[in-house]
This record gives structure tokens, C-alpha cells and sequence, in this order.
DNA sequence: CTGTTAGCGCATTCAA
DNA sequence: TTGAATGCGCTAACAG
């Protein structure tokens, strides 16, 4: 690889004009200009971004620290973010969290030591982890679907509350009034989701019954077998919510297996709307998010926030407040499909 | 964040002492080291891996163009590859090529400046377009689950010829004489496998019927639409091989939707047994591929063509030939599951 | 407008 | 063993 020197010695002139043709960043006469192209053409010169970055302070490299890539929902997140990021020039390192959930202290230190320009978090840390983080750096960060309330992280996604709260209402709405909840894990996620259940419910004079409140992981399989729990009573509520869809496609096969016939017998709303969701019979009735919107929404405040940050760099030296947009609520629905 | 020279002036030493116990490159007295580490301790400081990777002309990155990453079958691909790497300490870079075909050149150019290490494509180039990439670097390429035959670029992935063979084979076995195929576009990839439907009805003597043959891009709606158009002749196959499984999940719920019932009145069977195939009911009958551990190979031998190449260089100053694993062919399997 | 010079943060010769 | 000096490829003052 031909280096700027290289093409300076070619083109007759100093690297600093080659610099400036390139960057377009002072004028340079059309005669040495064209002589610079010309070079760069024959040699397929293309400028060295590590070195660039190293002076720069600046990669064009955001990370996202991702729980697991291969599932849908994240997935699509990190399309959307990477639609945006491609477009305003800057590629996107990924991190996979995976079961090692302990070591997200290596992943940010790992993203730090390459000098990313931002991060975009689609993993849950705990709020002391975030702090820390915040301490020791001041890289821009952006929670996208990560529910958490942190000063100067802003979050991007829906109101997961709200978003419970009108898929049990519909429920209700259809007439029911025994209604399970399969749930996940602790996180902020699944407690918001399972307090919009629980306000519905309260909301509408309806009892929660213990015995039709179950917590498995999220996952098909886990699914199956918290409705299994559900159902060993005996008695069986007339619907479920399940706070995702994955959970919600391996219930129904349960009940399925159980001899029970959705929606006759009993039914099912999923949160989500991942592509299983549409490819089960009969279609399953869930909470749409917007999916791949907040993965643009995130990459697009978040880098927002990193040319913010550099412009006031040059400005004043000291850092200014973070984008006033620290909440970014967008849209979910329902949609109705056979599982009601 | 403090740089090496914070460190070496809080330890009183010089930067090269710092350097050398940080990378062990030689000997330092102890009492020197105990110094250093301490400062390191106190300013929590991170080597510049922008500032290593100019000087060491490596960055530990590599890319990886995806198709699409939303894609469940890419995804997979990318959670084996990114595993391994990050075993490895490489990070990995990823670029969706999407919809803008076109422009995979720019892509590669972006790899290049970023100077990536090496290169995984899940992404099908032309074999010109890999061929100039070739001619213009010596960054190394592995091919996953893209089965095309350039020298000097590894293949990894399955025999995509014999798995057809076996899917059409084994409806043949069950009985079936006349058997539909919906295929995909132009791509090696969809070429093999139609040339495995091909060989298998020759082998058994089976006629394929022209109209029994639908080409569509690879996505559920459009197998739900091939499969209209199978059907619109009035007769139809007893079954279908449908060279992915969203093809395979559209083309059976059109069926569904046309009163066929599935297996009695027609069978499927499908391609790669990603996540939906285990979903829909009936479960699909389909060729499993190891996707993950496809990516995990590419990832793997990527790594060894790139130490490798790090390695001579310092030894001769010419490249070694490449890897002599030039094609890695994993093992495919039938899952029988409710389809045929 | 153009060239010369000085670093960005680090690894690595070369002397000591 | 240690430190001073050089340079990776590039941008940005600074002088002309």
C-alpha cells in the first residue's frame, strides 16, 4: 500500500498538499491538484485511517456491546444501527456478550484501548457499571431498548410499561379476567414489562392469581416450559401474556401439545414482533416495536452526541452537557393477529 | 487517558522501560517493574491500541461483509465468528452490504483503509471483483457458506451439492416421483443446490417437470408467492424442495392456505434448519448445516492465514503461499421432522 | 497558495 | 538492564 509520501513524490509536490487535496481542507492551485489525482489514481492511494485517527483523536469506529448477536431481535437492532452508522462514515465494532456476562468490564476496557468514538449498549449493565464507565471516560454512550435511568446516558426505545399495560388491557377488553403472565429475568426490562401487567390488571379490578405468574428465561424452549408450570394446576387461566415472543411461540405449543386449541381455548399475547411471530399458526398477537427504528434512532443521537462533543472540543475545551434528547420514546402497537 | 509518557514520568522511568513491561518484550529489573505497574494501577492506563497498530501494522480487527445481518442465517454466522475472535483477541468490524449490491468495492476499500487484518465474506463477490480485491492486497480472505472457487481464497462451509442431492433424495425415498423445486437467484450457492436437485432426479430416473420448477428471492413472501404459481397449473407435485427454509415456511403456508394439508396432500423439505423451521407446525423436515461452527472454521483459519502471514514476514519479507486449507467442508445432515 | 516542521502514542533500534 | 533517539503515516501550525 502506497503511503502519502509516496504519492507527494509522485505527484512532484509535498505531502502537505497531497494532505489537502485529499481532505479538501485549505485550496490548492488546479495545476498540483490534478497532479495529486492523477497519483493517487495510478498508485490506488487510499489514506491510512489509523494514522489519521491517531492524530485525529477521532476512529469513525462506535462499538456495541451486544448480549447475543444470532437473536432476531438484537439483530435487527444492530441492522438499523448499522444503516445509519454507514451512512455518516463509521464502522461498527461489535461486541458479543454472550454468556460471559461477568466480563463487560473486559468488553469496555477492550473498546476504550481502541479509542472508539461512542458506544451503543444493547446489554443491560448495572447502574454502578455505567457510572464507573462514566467516570473514567467521557466516550458517548446510548442505551437503545436498555430501560435504565442513568444522568447523561440517553435512552432510546419504547415505553415498555405502556406497552404491557395496552397488551394485557386488550386482553381484558376481549372478556378475559383470568390472565397469566410468563416473564423473564430481572432485569429493567422485564420488570417494567411485568408492572404494566400488573397495573392493567389493577386498573381493571382484576386479581392477579400467584399460581398464573411464572418466570422463565427468553427462549422458545423455556417458554414451553414455563406454560407447562402454568397449566400442571388443574385450572388454567383463559389467556397469557408472555413479555416476548419467543416465550409466547413456546407456550402456545405447549398448550398445543396440552390438547388446548389458540385462540378457543386459550390466549396468547406475545411483546416484540420478531419475524417468528408472523410465521406461527395461527399468527400471534404481540406488542410491535419498532425494532429496527431504534437501532437508527440510537446511532443517530449517538453520533449526534460524538460531533457534538468534538465540535465543543475545539470550541471551549471543556466538555458540554450531554444532547438534551435523553429520552427517546417511540411508537409501539398492537397488532391484532389469531392468538386472541 | 493517560498515554505512556504520564506513566513513565509518574514511575520515573523512561517510555521504553514502560513499553518493555507492558509487552514483556525484555527484561526489566524488578524493582523497575514494581514501579511501573503501580503507576499503571493508579492512572488506569490503557495502551493506545490506535498508536500499537500504526507502529505494528496490525490492528486486530478484522471485517466481515454480511449480506444482512437481520438475516438469522448471517447472524449465526457471525456469532460463531465472533466467538472465536474474540477468544483470539481480534475484534471484529462489520459491514452490511444490504441492498446496495453495487458498492461492495467501496466496502472493501473501507476494510482497507481501516487496514482490517483479514476479511470473512458471507456475501457473494463475482470472482473478478475478488480477483482485483487480490491483486490490489495481500489481506487475507476466507469464503463462508459462499462456495466459490478462487485461488488463494479458503472456502468454508458445506457440500452444497450433495446436501440438495440428499434433501431430494430423501423424498424420493418416501415415495415421491414428482417433485417441485423453488430456487433462488443466480448465486453459486443457489446454482449447487439446484444442480443437487438435478442430479438426484436423474439418478432415480425421476423427469423434471418444467412447470414443477420456481425461481424467487430467498424470504417467506416470496416463497409463499413461488408456491402460488406452482400451484395455479391446477396439478401439482406431491412435494417440494425448497432450497431455504423461509422459502420452504411461505411455500408451505401457502399450501395451507390453498386447503393442501401438509405432509398427507404435499410434502417440504428445506435448507440450512434455522430457527423458524423449528417453529412452524408441522416442524419442517429440512437440511441441517452447523452454522455457528461454519463461522467459527472461517474465524479460525482466517486467524491462521493471518499469523501465518505476520510470522513470515519477519522471516523471509516475502509472503508464503496461503493456507493449504484451501476448502474446509463441514458435515450437513437430514432432520426429519413433520414435513415429508 | 505551498513547503517545512513538529508531533499524535507507541515499539524498537542503538548506545551507554 | 536502561534511556535517548528514530519513525510508523498523517494533519496542522508556521513560515514563506
Amino acid at each position: 500500500m502506497p503511503n502519502i509520501k509516496m504519492i507527494a513524490r509522485k505527484a512532484g509536490v509535498s505531502i502537505s498538499t497531497v494532505s489537502r487535496v485529499m481532505n479538501g481542507s485549505k485550496p490548492v492551485s488546479p495545476d498540483l491538484q490534478k497532479r495529486v489525482y492523477d497519483a493517487v489514481q495510478q498508485m490506488n492511494y487510499k489514506p491510512n485511517s489509523i494514522a489519521r485517527s491517531l492524530i485525529l483523536k477521532k476512529t469513525n469506529l462506535i462499538g456495541v456491546v451486544v448480549p447475543d448477536v444470532s437473536n432476531s431481535f438484537h439483530a435487527q437492532l444492530l441492522s438499523g444501527i448499522e444503516e445509519i452508522t454507514a451512512q455518516a462514515d463509521y464502522g461498527v465494532m461489535i461486541c458479543n456478550v454472550y454468556r460471559n456476562m461477568k466480563q463487560q468490564q473486559k468488553y469496555f476496557n477492550l473498546m476504550l484501548e481502541r479509542h472508539v468514538d461512542g458506544i451503543i449498549l444493547l446489554h443491560e449493565n448495572t447502574i454502578e457499571e455505567l457510572n464507573e464507565f462514566q467516570k473514567m471516560t467521557n466516550t458517548p454512550l446510548v442505551l437503545a431498548s436498555v430501560p435504565l435511568e442513568v444522568p447523561g446516558i440517553p435512552f432510546v426505545g419504547i415505553d415498555e410499561i405502556t406497552a404491557a399495560y395496552d397488551a394485557v388491557t386488550h386482553l381484558i377488553e376481549k372478556g378475559h379476567k383470568e390472565i397469566g403472565l410468563i416473564y423473564g429475568d430481572c432485569t429493567a426490562l422485564g420488570i417494567l414489562r411485568k408492572e404494566g401487567y400488573e397495573k392493567a390488571m389493577r386498573d381493571h379490578g382484576l386479581t392477579m392469581k400467584e399460581k398464573y405468574l411464572t418466570q422463565c428465561p427468553c427462549s422458545v424452549d423455556h417458554g414451553y416450559q414455563a406454560m407447562e408450570q402454568l397449566l400442571c394446576s388443574g385450572s388454567h387461566p383463559t389467556a397469557v401474556f408472555c413479555v416476548s415472543d419467543e416465550m409466547a411461540v413456546g407456550a402456545m405449543d405447549c398448550a398445543y401439545d396440552k390438547g388446548l386449541r389458540v385462540p378457543e381455548d386459550i390466549s396468547f399475547v406475545g411483546f416484540d414482533d420478531i419475524e417468528i411471530s408472523q410465521v406461527v399458526r395461527p399468527r400471534l398477537t404481540t406488542i410491535h416495536q419498532p425494532i429496527k427504528e431504534i437501532g437508527k434512532e440510537a446511532a443517530r443521537l449517538l453520533i449526534e452526541m460524538i460531533e457534538k462533543k468534538s465540535g465543543s472540543m475545539k470550541h471551549s475545551g471543556k466538555d458540554q452537557a450531554a444532547s438534551d434528547e435523553s429520552r427517546i420514546i417511540l411508537k409501539h402497537s398492537l397488532v391484532e393477529r389469531g392468538t386472541v
